[in-house]
DNA sequence: TGTACATCAGTGAACGCGCGTTCACTGATGTAC
DNA sequence: TGTACATCAGTGAACGCGCGTTCACTGATGTAC
């Protein structure tokens, strides 16, 4: 049947959603075209009305994931701002909290799907490179004003490094003790280099 | 037929080698056990021989993994203190080198595995987590004599971290520079957070 | 020492299942007249 | 305004393939006599 007209966007958005979480809660790898379009209340057969390929169908979910992940980033630091508060402590603070911990479908793709991603051809991975460049600018410009040029890239990229690999410890690790210290020394960690260095 | 004396674990270290390389250069779900077995020169059906199941694999893969990578890690502490450097720049410019980046199927399995690991079976993230506390533990010896206690343990936390995050987002990146931006932000920070801080 | 037999690592076919992708088909809607 | 027809998102069966696991079988070796 031919259907009304917003109709292919708005299924296009939906099965976008349900992958861009089912990848991120159980893995690219782990979660089929067929599960998904079932989630998304679809049989499995007019996937590809809407995408080229499964491959495609990551490249769309990986972009849209981290559009919302910086746009949390970047909403965090501008309350924080708005409050006087400082925008590096609250990007670190939403990173590491234990809910981010705890739902990884709705969290941070890179933490989630970046041993994944490298995997994958570098059309997808390129998608990639470019959100996680644009995550290093969100957190660059929230460092303090000493910090310039490479410097301010450098600490940027350490920063992001540190969080992200706390993030994945930290839900690897059966002992909750254990991982809650992991949210902690990152977040202590992620903060001390993102102020100048007294050298 | 009936094999000769010490055939058998021969024929076991042989699978748990190429399970152990293959899980991380491809991923655990993307190295099937028909494929493995082939790779050891041997056909399937054999596998149950030596284990129970994919996941028992998994788990003696990933303690036989980190076993070497934490042999190497105390290797490159006592190699550098013999001739008067730093463990700690030692561990950093050893996990954090071009060739560790380039060469998944010999590194160190947390950072290729971790968020993978994260989705699987208790029994496999407790193996996990016994490896993730030895190298905590090798990181907090190479730490100053400044840091002691919990301090010492966040520090190599986060140092652990920041290497595993550099690494990651080294391999996920497709921009050869700014992939060699990640690693050596990487070790600038993990060494940083090795120093007692000034306040 | 020589012979008979039990052992068991390894073989290869088969199990049911899900994978990504293709394809002939459906049928309500938008468009043309 | 009313009718005929083209459109195309979505259906569901089918493609070949690989997955983890099971199982009857093989046959050189170690053991018992």
């Amino acid at each position: 049947m031919r259907y009304a007209k917003g109709r292919r966007e708005e299924t296009r958005q939906r099965v976008l959603d349900v992958a861009s979480r089912r990848f991120r809660k159980d893995g690219i790898e782990a979660a089929g075209v067929a599960g998904l379009m079932a989630d998304a209340g679809l049989t499995h057969g007019g996937f590809y009305a809407h995408f080229a390929s499964k491959e495609a169908l990551v490249q769309d979910a990986v972009a849209t994931a981290l559009t919302a992940t910086r746009a949390h980033l970047t909403n965090a630091v501008e309350t924080a701002r708005a409050a006087g508060g400082d925008g590096l402590e609250a990007i670190v603070a939403t990173y590491l909290r234990p809910v981010h911990r705890d739902r990884p479908d709705v969290g941070c793709a890179v933490a989630s799907l970046a041993a994944e991603l490298a995997r994958h051809p570098a059309e997808t991975r390129l998608v990639l490179t470019d959100q996680v460049a644009a995550i290093i600018t969100i957190i660059k410009a929230a460092l303090p004003e000493e910090f310039a040029g490479d410097a301010a890239d450098a600490a940027a990229m350490a920063i992001f490094s540190t969080m992200v690999g706390a993030l994945q410890l930290a839900r690897a690790v059966t002992d909750p003790g254990l991982s809650d210290r992991f949210l902690a020394a990152g977040r202590e960690a992620a903060l001390r280099l993102g102020r100048r260095p007294r050298r």
